[in-house]
RNA sequence: GGCGCGUUCGUCUAGUGGCCAAGGACAUCGCCCUCUCAAGGCGAAGAUCACGGGUUCGAAUCCCGUACGCGCUACCA
């Protein structure tokens, strides 16, 4: 079930929900009931179920859990620094709770105000967290939250308690940040009568530095994810054991298999941190996995519309073992098909001999006439090639100078493979570099 | 300041009193394979289980304390 949860509306932002669908379908997590798909539960939007809110809010006070509150903000603001200034406990002092009546009625209607719960003052509230076990909280140092704001919406707490149990919500997981607030939601469902729910409160993702996660340490959307050429089916491997475990060896999970196998109880209380690495691993393990019919459509989809078929289906399984991420694709392609001549420093010829450059002339001066007479395939062009390293031509191991070849022909000494580049390229083309490179040397 | 949560290789984790002088995975390093780079195979290195006390024949595992980190402390969620 997915629930839109929109009642600060100082906090709406222009397309907000679309993400939220996008996001959760690209990761194919999809729902059954929601305000898109509809359900019998509905709505699915906070802002539509005011009237719920309103009538939550008068049992309420009907079992006088609840009280109007008139406090400004600058009161509250500064209750709050003389609490700080004198090591108090925070929190609101009840000075609404007891007003007189008469007075209340009489203000309601000319005055601002919010609805405020009564908590109970005396005692503990214990939280039996799935995760963490029981969780004691002592009742004098909880406060008398709001739960109804001035503009007619309703708190977190208030929706929580409303919607959790008008939709018969069985289990509450959210993030750690939430369990100082257990207590309120405990109170609030026993107020009323209603089950609590099973509460699980999961550690959070942090980023390299332990600090919440930001920009430069992982903390984006899913959908930059996806931007960034990030596999669905590596993301959720990789989300779903940060904080949580199958077993004592498995890293590798598929959705399905997720699914089946996760359980509250293997989670994890502590945070952990959004390892990059092991995102790539997991997005280069997953690629690997692909059918090569739905590789070779991902390939495409990086790749110019003028791209022949053919070349496309040469060049994506020789891709497939070298992409870590999908955007690394089309740099290791484009020499194929970008009209032009690779352009490098001429140093990066003859690295791998020893910066000899009479014997890295002799190395390309060699490749040219080897492949100017014969048939033009994959299998000839490695003869020749190979054939290089006889003692009556360059009498080196092809391991040597083959890198010269790859400099000259992609630009940079490492790249795919290069017998199967040169078919591509084409004969005229792929001397041209050669000849090109021998030019570079040679000034 | 108050309250709460957390602490096992650099990282994610296994571990619920003896099978752990701590297992797996990523990253790192080495070897093999090899037309480069990868991928793959094999291997190495890497954790006095935050620290200090206790309980016990025996503790990473139970209890207490300390330190450090994080979260909450809103008419935000």
């Amino acid at each position: 079930m997915l629930r839109i949860e929109d009642t600060d509306q100082t906090r709406l932002v222009e397309g907000a929900v679309d993400r939220i669908y996008d996001a959760l379908r690209w990761l194919g997590i999809d729902w059954d009931e929601g305000p898109d798909v509809g359900g019998d539960y509905g709505s699915y939007v906070q802002s539509e179920r005011l009237e719920r809110y309103e009538q939550m809010v008068t049992s309420l006070f009907n079992c006088d859990r609840a009280y109007y509150c008139f406090c400004s903000a600058e009161r509250l603001k500064t209750l709050r620094e003389l609490q700080a200034q004198r090591h108090l406990p925070p929190g609101y002092d009840g000075h609404c709770r007891n007003l007189e009546p008469a007075k209340v009625a009489h203000r309601v209607k000319t005055e601002p105000f919010v609805v405020r719960f009564k908590m109970l003052k005396g005692g503990v509230t214990t939280l039996h967290d799935l995760v963490r076990g029981p969780v004691v909280f002592e009742n004098r140092l909880q406060d008398d939250f709001v739960i109804l704001k001035s503009d007619g919406f309703p708190t977190y707490h208030l929706a929580l308690l409303t919607d959790d149990s008008s939709m018969e919500i069985s289990h509450v997981i959210r993030g750690e940040e939430w369990l100082p607030s257990a207590p309120k939601h405990v109170q609030l469902f026993e107020a009323v009568g209603y089950p609590v729910p099973q509460f699980a409160h999961l550690p959070v993702l942090v980023g390299s530095d332990q600090k919440k996660l930001s920009k430069r340490t992982g903390g984006a959307s899913a959908l930059e994810y996806k931007d960034k050429g990030y596999l669905p089916e590596a993301m959720l491997n990789f989300l779903a054991f940060l904080g949580w475990s199958l077993d004592d060896k498995t890293s590798i999970i598929s959705k399905d298999e997720l699914a089946a196998q996760f359980s509250l109880d293997r989670v994890v209380p502590n945070p952990a941190i959004f390892d990059l690495e092991r995102l790539d691993f997991l997005n280069g393990y997953h690629i690997r996995e692909i059918p090569p019919v739905r590789w070779k459509a991902l390939v495409a989809a990086e790749c110019p519309d003028s791209v022949s078929d053919e070349l496309m289906s040469t060049v994506a399984p020789l891709l497939q073992t070298r992409t870590n991420r999908l955007e690394e694709i089309l740099p290791n392609i484009s020499f194929l098909f970008e009209d032009y001549l690779p352009t490098y420093d001429a140093a990066l010829l003859s690295e791998r001999l020893g910066n000899d450059v009479s014997m890295t002339l002799h190395v390309l001066q060699d490749v040219v006439s080897a492949l100017s007479q014969i048939d033009w395939n994959v299998v000839n062009i490695e003869f020749a090639i190979r054939g290089l390293q006889d003692e009556e031509h360059l009498g080196i191991k092809m391991r040597k100078f083959i890198v010269t070849l790859y400099v000259a022909i992609m630009g940079k000494p490492q790249g795919i493979p290069l017998f199967d580049s040169l078919v591509l390229l084409g004969r005229e083309e792929s001397l041209r570099r050669f000849k090109y490179a021998a030019d570079l040397l040679e000034n």
